[in-house]
DNA sequence: TTTACTTTTAACAGAATTGTTAAAATACTA
DNA sequence: TAGTATTTTAACAATTCTGTTAAAAGTAAA
């Protein structure tokens, strides 16, 4: 066995596996497709994966290993102000958008919700760290305390996910071009920190 | 031709049509399955549309045109407050969101980009709207001037867009069933209509 | 009731797609 | 270099899916 060739191989594979169900989605995806942008034989696929659930499965798995740490950001320690959390998560969120990732996830889950529950059961405690670190903050009065955590978690989430998901669209509607929205986009983190702090901060009366 | 059973038959199958390709997307959906749920044989789905793509924009032409009429709110009369303009736009978008198809929409975009083009060119005068609306208010010191529009345009879809696509994803995130994110959903139209005009109306300085 | 027209169905054809297998090519080791 | 194990390929099998067609069923009008 050669370790180096075979492991080339399977992330010639992977990688393009990744681009094809990132852009295509499960029934969008071929697996001809896939070998083609390998350089390889469609047969070499089932040798390495099985299937293309399997080999579909290995894709996810990824996308969410690599989003599953961002939530880590609302570990409750003390020293770190919230404003500078938030701000990190912003930025660590949207690089991570950049990648497709997300909407990949999103679209895969609604065709088969079962893989949010199967795939997320070991992450299943970070998952509700925001809302406990939210709560928390306004507990300490750190943060205005007339808004439902979690509706401070829908709101920052929807803001940082979709102006990337839907950048086509809205790169459309402004009628600029993918370069010029991703060259607005890029002060965009910005502007929503600022906003998201700037709101959370005072209390409406 | 008995027109009324005519009617009736070719409704079944685009009841049928809408809720598949809705869920399953384009690549996803199988014209057996439309059939079944229309209860009808297939061959009848190609008797009345012919190809499955004939079908599939049928379908997505209808949504869009459910979806454009919302975008008339920022129709420059003087009369109404922006913040009602605001609030009316809101309401509206939620409630066609509920109907699924803004996820619908989008995944086709993104399978197929020349559907953004192609349909909704006769629309193309209203999609700048927004943005010309919202300059102009700045201009006139009704809200505050130093958020590029195009970012507000982007923060108000987003805000209202993603936490209905999304739902499934937030209702596992938050631990809470759907019919409880639902419930909590009721109330974020206003919360985020708040949070808007709040950011809206003052300068940070 | 007969005739003509419309709607619906069953059966079929063709294409595309996933997955298998046996053999060829390549790499490794003694 | 010979032999063995691994990797890769071409060809094939099986299934699934879209679209066609000819005939059956239903409807309306003379």
């Amino acid at each position: 066995m050669n370790l180096e060739t075979s492991l080339s191989t399977e992330e010639a594979i992977l990688a393009a596996a990744r681009k094809v169900f990132e852009s295509k989605g499960f029934d969008g995806a071929r697996m001809q497709e896939i070998s083609d942008r390998a350089g390889i034989n469609r047969a070499l696929l089932h040798y390495y994966f099985r299937t293309k659930e399997k080999m579909f499965e290995r894709i996810f798995d990824e996308a969410l290993e690599r989003f599953m740490p961002l939530l880590s950001t609302w570990d409750q320690d003390l020293e770190e102000s919230w404003e500078l959390k938030l701000k990190r998560f912003i930025i660590k969120f949207i690089t991570f958008l950049k990648t497709n990732s997300m909407l990949f996830l999103l679209r895969e889950i609604i065709r088969k919700p079962e893989l949010l529950a199967s795939k997320t059961e070991k992450h299943r405690k970070k998952l509700n760290k925001f809302v406990l670190y939210f709560d928390r903050l306004k507990q300490e009065r750190l943060i205005r305390s007339d808004v439902d955590s979690r509706y401070i978690y829908v709101i920052i989430h929807s803001l940082c996910s979709f102006p990337l998901m839907n950048g086509i669209v809205f790169s459309y509607s402004l009628r600029i071009s993918s370069k010029e929205y991703d060259e607005l986009m890029a002060g965009y983190p910005e502007i929503i920190s600022d906003l998201l702090i700037q709101l959370l901060k005072y209390q409406k009366n």
